[in-house]
DNA sequence: GTGTATATCTCGGGG
DNA sequence: CCCCGAGGTATACAC
């Protein structure tokens, strides 16, 4: 990795084109190529940047960044205040817990969570136009679909909607309805899912994780 | 701005957790107290970080970084390769060219260029869930809503519907017909927009900013 | 490769 | 402050 301090203007035209004008920034290099100008604030996202593949021409006052979609990013250089290599390696990589998937892995194995007696058909049960979470049935028997959300926002209402309206298409599961599950559901979420006859959950990440733990112990 | 390499393993606690085994990495300290990790590829994203505001604790062997929202970011720092400190100051910013709003502009500009006969009420027309692109009404003073969109996916045909049913309900205004326009209109969006009787208006960007400049060449 | 859904999304604007 | 919408979104994953 390259690191550059410097006095430069930056030029990107591409998807589309944006100036920046002359200030001291940093110029970071990946191994892979890639290129980041940062400020000193905001965030992690910079103020400019260029994807890899690209390939970076050196000239004597500006450096030129071309990608192969045909995007350039132009960094006039007017004077270098610091300028290090430095060998990371490879990156083991980041392990996560908590997101979509493993709340949906919970909630899969654990379904009367959601709604009592109710149990698992399938997980990413698939559709014409994307895969339900959760294919369920309820203690009736009938088909119950679940969408999962970390934060339950108004598109994943229009999510379930279309799921719905494709499931209610399939005489064997007919008639379906829905369930939408999150650890918070916005108001105007929840407006648009009763309106639409959509039941809310809302369920607590750690508690189902402490269900979960409680299931494991019994081994 | 302060960079540090270092061979550091990191764990994050807070909207999720997340942990970093050991490896050489570069630690970025913005002025602004943000903190992020990078690895020496994918992208511009780190792979791990803290925004702004938080308060960084410096022990003996170990960053602690933590925001008012309970989240922290622990990195433990077996080895330090490299340790700077630099002066950016205030970066101007960023100047944008070429995205929606430039788009929305020039259409409202230009409202003929969407369908033949088109005039603009206003754009940015408020509805109780949000505001509408263009209102335009037609030839034959009939109302329609136009949603402009850079790239026309599904999620605009679903924002357009909810805007059509709102001001369908205005008496001043029914009946309402919607009009997508985006660069490119993806299959599936067609497809959903068709079915629910929404026109569909590719647009060239280029083009239009060539109506655009020679009209202002008349003057 | 296209299409779909997620993200510690980030960022900005309006009420 | 939250809500909402856009993004050069990027990224992962399924078909």
């Amino acid at each position: 990795m390259r690191l550059v301090i410097a006095r430069c203007s930056v030029d990107y035209a591409g998807r589309l084109t944006a100036h920046l004008p002359l200030a001291v920034r940093l110029i970071m290099v990946k191994a892979d190529g890639c290129v980041a100008i940062h400020a000193d604030g905001g965030a992690y996202k910079p103020l400019n940047w260029m994807n890899a593949p690209n390939t970076v021409e050196e000239l004597e006052d500006r450096w030129v960044v071309s990608s192969p979609k045909g995007e350039t990013l132009t960094i006039l250089i007017e004077e270098v205040l610091h300028d290090s290599a430095h060998e990371l390696g490879v990156d083991p990589g980041l392990q996560k817990d908590g997101v979509e998937a493993h709340l949906q892995e919970l909630l899969a194995a654990n379904p009367t969570t959601i709604a009592e007696g109710l149990s698992l058909v399938r997980r990413e049960y698939p559709t014409a136009i994307g895969p339900v979470d959760l294919l369920c049935r309820d203690a009736d028997g009938s088909a119950v679909a679940v969408e999962v959300k970390r934060r339950g926002e108004i598109d994943g209402v229009e999510q379930l909607t279309r799921y719905l309206d494709r499931l209610n298409l399939d005489p064997l599961l007919r008639p379906v309805r829905g369930i939408y599950v999150a650890q918070v559901i916005k108001p105007q979420a929840r407006t648009l899912a009763t309106d639409r006859g959509i039941g809310c959950v809302e369920i607590d990440y750690d508690e189902l994780r402490g269900i979960e733990s409680d299931e494991l112990r019994l081994f």
